[in-house]
DNA sequence: TGATAAACAAAAATCATTTTCATTTAGAAT
DNA sequence: ATTCTAAATGAAAATGATTTTTGTTTATCA
């Protein structure tokens, strides 16, 4: 599966270092959301080295090349997960154990339409990002 | 209207203050999300002495009572604009303006069933946000 | 085995937001 | 009207996340 996006890497002329393999590799471990500070504290584990801008760094350039997505917090902070999946979808967040899983799931016709009739108005994009308890967490 | 929430900060045990009321008033003047920056800029020009701080904490008593609602932006900055609708609704934000409309549509129900089936897991909020042209803006 | 562009660490800078604290003010009670 | 008290405020400093700068190191390719 790294295989995949050191391909990716490589179309976008990124270099396949050890800091970006190491952050692939533990943002597919876990499938949560995690801050670039929570990034670090994990990567000082493994690298006597690692300073936090490039921990900052490697996560924006991810985002954009699409290998990573953010999500949206009330503490306006950061955080970050693995979600390569280009097509059109939204997020649902475990509150308690912070995992992402992907919703299938977009509406967007009947809200445009909405938003049409409604106001006049043309939509053209719109965000949606939905919170709860994941299966494990809400059985425990 | 401005009436409504002087009853409103009684309601809450806030003062009806000169910076409180301008507040209000601005908020009110135009329909579009602003930044405490922004609004404090404007202020200046009222009161020969106001601190950016105090702007910030009325906007953050307001929204508390829900006078204000804020809104979410890539820049992660805080933006705030007047919504004391308390119905569960979204907003449309023009992206040229920065208009804010409410949008009474609300499909969380539809949503709910489809994290259930989907991922076994329970949703229990969900925040959505449109964005595109208001009606005056996508004339022009 | 160089050459070269990209990546990096360390330190400092930036900048939005919050805290602290001494002073002032709104609103209620005399 | 005067006094009282909790709430509100301004100024200055603190905080803390994120970004920039700069000199050095490293991955990749010829
Ligand atoms: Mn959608
Ligand atoms: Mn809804
Ligand atoms: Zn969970
Ligand atoms: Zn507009």
């Amino acid at each position: 599966m790294i295989d995949k996006f050191i391909e990716i890497l490589r179309e976008h002329n990124l270099k396949k270092t050890p800091k970006r393999i190491a952050i692939l590799q533990l943002l597919e471990s876990q499938s949560t959301y995690i801050s670039p500070l929570e990034l670090w504290d994990i990567l000082k584990q493994q690298f006597t080295r690692i300073g936090l801008p490039t921990v900052y760094r490697i996560l924006q350039q991810f985002q954009e090349i699409g290998i990573v997505a953010s999500i949206q917090k009330e503490d306006n902070q950061l955080y970050y997960f693995l979600c390569s999946t280009q097509q059109d979808h939204h997020h649902f967040i475990c509150r308690k154990c912070h995992k992402v899983s992907c919703v299938e799931y977009c509406d967007f016709d009947t809200i445009k339409q909405l938003v049409e009739n409604q106001l006049q108005s043309k939509a053209e994009t719109h965000f949606l990002q939905i919170e709860g308890l994941c299966k494990e967490c809400r059985d425990s």
